[in-house]
DNA sequence: CATTCATATGCAAATATTAGAATGCCTGCA
DNA sequence: TGCAGGCATTCTAATATTTGCATATGAATG
């Protein structure tokens, strides 16, 4: 649950427009499937599907009310992603002072001759 | 930069064991290609597609130092990234506090009849 | 118990992603 | 020049993902 292809794994299911979209307003509160048609603009079976794969990677989950099916954020992992995916950033990463040393020589000029 | 869509192709970029290694190196420092060979157990183009592939979106860079290509981090998202999913997380969120609102009415039991 | 509402599932087509093989392109050096 | 090292690009086959459509399920209602 800790290891790389699991990390792997969940960026592949959060990676999607409409997933992301049921993700953040979930942080919001509890949303059955019929709230999310009211803003996504996929079908019911499609939106089920989603539920469906966010659900199997443990990020989020329901309880039942009567016929409805009550959505609600799970994993603590979720609320930390969008944050630092809601984040502004502006510039870059100041470039690499020269000359950083790997395990083949320094950079640059070392390896040219 | 900012919007969904961005962040979604980030994502699935950033969402394969070899390139969140790569990247997960690259915090460390300048790395060439050959550097990634040694411990990226995949072909060198392979690793160029997925270097390639970072850096269209935005998330790395490279100087040319003679015949080598020298690889650093270029976007400030990725540190923040990183340090998430290495983050341990243990146990869910809390449960929903019953019963919360939404549009339609409210959970459990409204609905109902 | 038939119906309806809310949601899920199965299947197939369309599309996207990935890895590997072959090859091409620079750069530095003899 | 000619050659070799370091890396990128292209093409292709395999595989995975996504969606729409049709249909199934299951709880509440009458």
């Amino acid at each position: 649950m800790n290891d790389l292809s699991s990390k792997v794994e969940t960026m592949k299911t959060i990676a999607h427009p409409a997933r992301i979209a049921i993700l953040e307003e979930l942080t919001k509160g509890v949303k059955c499937v019929s709230d999310f048609q009211q803003f996504l603009e996929i079908s019911q079976p499609n939106i089920s599907q989603h539920l469906s794969a966010l659900r199997h990677a443990g990020l989020i989950d329901f309880f039942v009310d009567g016929r409805l099916r009550c959505y609600f954020l799970k994993s603590p992992f979720v609320p930390d992603l969008l944050e630092v995916l809601q984040k502004e950033y502006k510039g870059d990463l100041p470039g690499p002072e020269c000359c950083p040393v790997t395990k083949k020589g320094t950079y640059p000029g070392s390896r040219r001759h």
